[in-house]
RNA sequence: UGCACAGUGGCUCAACGGUAGAGCACCCCGCCGUUAACGGGUUGGUUAUAGGUUCGAUUCCUAUCUGUGCAGCCA
């Protein structure tokens, strides 16, 4: 049974009338409150404050968001909230990244338009569960990316890139399903076949796409990594991986029975050309057919087909072991003239270097697997000491010096490296090369909930872009036909397709691609500054001033691609004069994700629907309240690491509130606080209180200090704000016990005047710190104790407090004594004792000269206030 | 296989190279017209292992082991 809100509160044995901590009660009184006073609009071009821009990944409007999703809008949301009462103007806005397969796998599962779905889920994620966590958004600035006056200027970005070059026309190979008769994207092959047809392979087609040319700009995002000191490192490594620069050379090779034929090959190790055993080819390459002697033609067609139809991954997870044919065909060592065999393996990529590699058995691991599979020489051409070892038995990948190589022997390699290149560059056989593993971001999709690229193919003007005056090319509701099979529903639609072209005014059909849903989210943080803009993407002045975000946060699952695409567009808009930013995140944390023991598998998993392990946030925020869920999910675990869910642990912070709850409506109850009084109550004075006071209120002070640094973006340490909030809580009831209260309640007590106005002080600061975690407890409390009444605000707009630093250094410590290093004794003294004088006590502690026994003292070391270590 | 991160009381985490501490759980005492209870208190650690640097190492270095994440033959 549940005593009301508002009983006789016979529960905790006092007959009184209390209050308990019932979050319902108030936490949703509150939002609205704050909503209609609007304390949560950001202003534009303020300069009067300093500015601060926190972003969160925008979501994918799925439907339902459970407590796993909540941890990164709550740790965004702190953020923000902390940065506001420390008097910044502050932009916290949200948004939906609404375009999306699931949308049209919904429209075809459940004939439910995908715009009709989408804003459903997006009404339900805002108003019942982002709303409901008390987050702090400007929902004046709300974007959702499948809005035409959104994707308005999704489409006049393209255009400028491709005005200025950067988005081009190529072939590329896709995933293509015979029986849909449709691109699949990655994720919709499972094991080389078709998800909705797991009997038929999926074939690898060569398709004409549409590419943004992010390798333009990969230099720039390299080196730029840099300036994000403030990016966990974790992140900036595997950017820098995914960029993949490698310094090396091109080298050419003659074919031997064709000399007008050449096949030229990258390399970073040119220094290793001397042990060149064999030539190999990626099965894709243009050349094979031509190098094929007919005695091999057969064998090669084999080897070709075979390789079309395995899919990019597995290329690459596929086993180990190396397969391969030879072409019967030759080349020469352009360095040596040794006349060496082509063949082609799947090993070698026809999108990375050339689509060539020279096969080095000596000094490559995986050139030494396949030497080792077709017998082929191993040639050893460099050696840790410039004598040759012999038989290798695993590759050299070392540097050393140079062997077997002709006027380069004895060479350091790496020099030799440099003259190799030289050498090639002198005779033309080569010349040296930068290669980027980072390859063009293909953007294209044959879907229909997205973004359509905003072009008509004419046929005697070619590629046409849309007028701006002619933006947005919509995205047709009515008649649209969504079945998964036989191409684009767009490219099925006459009225869509057949246009006339905006040059030649003649028949033209449009481009019936949409674009990849990470266009849209790679400029989002844009239109925030600017959202409800119906003239431009956004005036340059507002993302100017906002500009770049000072705090990003998100899941890790995003290190790579939505961040380097952004990172992509802001140099691109950069150099297009659109902003001013050279990167968009100076900040960025990663929050690790949450997990749930699952009883389907028996493991601690990710928190997923799939798994069956989701907390729903309705269940919760009735039970517990939102407050609840929010300490727990910041108290749980540090920010970045991952954190486990049990119910238990999230109980335990209702605990928690529900001690200071009653706390605070105990000392209201008590008349030691009064709310009509509380402004006019008499400052505390340290040096009039008694030492248990003093003692108090040092601990008001050192929380707020702790509480403050944990906070702060160097730290971001949530978990141990919160603990120190609960020691100072435990301080607090601590306190009552020794006045004398045995029931952890100020009623039934008499307290001086300096001691209630010690609790006020006490009071108004604990809720203060807690209200950027625990928004609505401290609000409510806030108010009921009268300090919003005393100040005139809300507690979210209040100042946040600052401390005495002098009250959070202990006059008196504990000095530590020790004997070569090991502690002997330890006595109490006062702070600020000189060197000498903590040597005296030292040398004159019974403990210590007993464990010396008259030996030579060689040496004493002293940390102030700390400890003195006598070494003998 | 490579790269990254992490191994500290039962659990989750702290500790500028200087006393290994919190919170929760357990246990004990008290309170109670007990039932989302409440107040107080006591336990509890060779800091994964082995070396090294240092007056002094949880902290720095080296190696090993274990776990997690990311990558995937990029020449």
């Amino acid at each position: 049974m549940r005593v009301g809100p508002m009983g006789i509160c016979s529960i905790r044995g006092r007959s009184m009338v209390s209050q308990q901590y019932v979050a319902q009660d108030f936490e949703e009184k509150w939002q609205a409150k704050w909503e209609e006073a609007g304390i949560y609009r950001a202003d534009d071009g303020d300069t009067t404050r300093p500015k601060f821009y926190s972003l969160v990944m925008f979501p994918y409007p799925s439907g339902d968001l459970h407590m796993g999703h909540m941890r990164v809008y709550t740790v965004s949301d702190v953020i923000s909230r902390t940065r506001r009462m420390h008097g910044y103007n502050v932009l916290n806005p949200m948004g939906w990244d609404a375009f999306g397969l699931p949308a049209e796998n919904a429209a075809i599962s459940r004939k439910m338009h995908p715009e009709v779905w989408t804003k459903q889920n997006i009404r339900f994620m805002r108003d019942e569960q982002l709303k409901k966590l008390g987050t702090s958004f400007d929902w004046r600035r709300e974007v959702t990316t499948c809005d035409s006056d959104y994707y308005h200027w999704t489409q006049w970005l393209f255009l400028q890139f491709f005005k200025h070059n950067l988005a081009v026309r190529k072939e590329a190979p896709v995933n293509w399903c015979p029986i849909c008769q449709t691109v699949l994207a990655n994720e919709q092959v499972e094991d080389g076949a078709c998800w909705r047809h797991p009997e038929t392979k999926v074939e690898q087609r060569l398709m004409s796409q549409w590419f943004l040319k992010i390798t333009d700009y990969a230099d720039p995002l390299l080196l730029d990594l840099d300036k994000l000191q403030n990016w966990p490192s974790s992140v900036r490594i595997m950017q820098q991986n995914w960029i993949g620069k490698s310094e090396g050379a091109l080298l050419t090779f003659t074919v031997e029975s064709k000399p007008n034929l050449q096949i030229t090959v990258f390399t970073t190790r040119p220094d290793t050309v001397f042990g060149v055993s064999y030539l190999v080819l990626a099965p894709e390459n243009p050349l094979v057919a031509e190098l094929t002697t007919d005695e091999c033609k057969e064998a090669v067609a084999k080897y070709v087909d075979q390789s079309k139809h395995k899919t990019e991954l597995d290329r690459m997870t596929g086993e180990k072991t190396k397969t391969g044919v030879p072409l019967g065909t030759y080349v020469i060592n352009p360095f040596n003239g040794d006349v060496v065999p082509i063949w082609i393996a799947d090993y070698v990529l026809m999108n990375y270097g050339t689509g060539a590699v020279m096969g080095v058995p000596g000094h490559d691991d995986r050139d030494f697997a396949f030497a080792k599979t077709f017998n082929l020489p191993i040639i050893e051409v460099i050696s840790p000491d410039g004598n040759p070892t012999g038989e290798l038995n695993e590759a050299y990948l070392e540097h050393g010096k140079m062997v077997n190589s002709g006027k380069f022997n004895g060479l350091d390699s790496r020099e030799a490296k440099k003259k190799f290149i030289e050498h090639a560059t002198e005779n033309k056989l080569g010349v040296g090369r930068t290669q980027f593993r980072l390859r063009d971001w293909l953007i294209s999709r044959q879907r229909y909930w997205g973004c359509p690229i905003p072009l008509v193919h004419c046929a005697t003007c070619g590629i046409v872009p849309i007028p701006d005056e002619q933006l947005p090319v919509v995205l047709p509701v009515e008649g649209i036909e969504i079945t998964g099979e036989g191409g684009s529903p767009l490219g099925r639609m006459d009225s869509f397709v057949k246009t006339s072209c905006p040059k030649c005014k003649g028949e033209a059909r449009r481009e019936t691609d949409t674009m990849d849903t990470f266009i849209d989210s790679s400029w989002y943080f844009l239109r925030y500054a600017d959202a409800k803009n119906p003239a431009e993407a956004f005036a340059s002045s507002k993302a100017n001033y906002w500009m770049p975000v000072d705090q990003y946060v998100g899941g890790v699952e995003h290190a790579i691609l939505h961040l380097l695409y952004s990172r992509f567009f802001t140099k691109a808009l950069r150099d297009m004069k659109l902003v001013q930013c050279d990167e968009p995140f100076t900040n960025l944390l990663s929050q690790g994700m949450v997990t749930k023991f699952s009883p389907s598998s028996g493991r601690i998993e990710k928190m997923s629907k799939s798994r069956g392990n989701v907390v729903g946030t309705a269940d919760f925020f009735k039970r517990y309240g939102a407050d609840s869920a929010r300490l727990f999910t910041l108290f749980a675990a540090p920010v970045e690491q991952e954190l486990e869910w049990n119910e238990e642990g999230a109980i335990g912070q209702y605990r928690f509130l529900s001690r200071v709850w009653r706390f605070v409506t105990d000392l209201i109850e008590s008349g030691a606080l009064k709310p009509d009084l509380v402004g006019s109550m008499p400052a505390v004075d340290h040096a009039a209180l008694d030492e248990k006071s003093k003692a108090l209120h040092s601990l008001v002070h050192k929380t707020v200090k702790a509480v403050t640094l944990d906070l702060s973006q160097e730290r971001y340490n949530f978990n141990t704000a919160i603990a120190r909030c609960h020691e100072m809580v435990n301080g607090l009831y601590k306190y009552l016990q020794d006045c004398g209260s045995d029931n952890g309640s100020t009623v039934g007590t008499e307290f001086s005047e300096q001691q209630k106005a010690l609790f006020a002080f006490a009071v108004r600061n604990l809720l203060l710190v807690l209200a950027p975690m625990a928004p609505h407890i401290s609000e409510e409390l806030w108010q009921q104790a009268g300090f919003a009444k005393a100040e005139g605000k809300f507690i979210h707009v209040t100042t946040w407090p600052t401390f005495d630093e002098t009250l959070t250094i202990d006059n008196q410590i504990e000095l530590v004594l020790q004997v070569n290093g090991k502690i002997v004794s330890k006595v109490s003294a006062p702070r600020g004792l000189t060197k000498a004088q903590s040597e005296e006590i030292a040398q004159n502690d019974p403990k210590i000269r007993s464990k010396i026994d008259g030996q030579t003292i060689r040496k004493l070391i002293v940390v102030p206030d700390k400890l003195v270590n006598v070494v003998i």
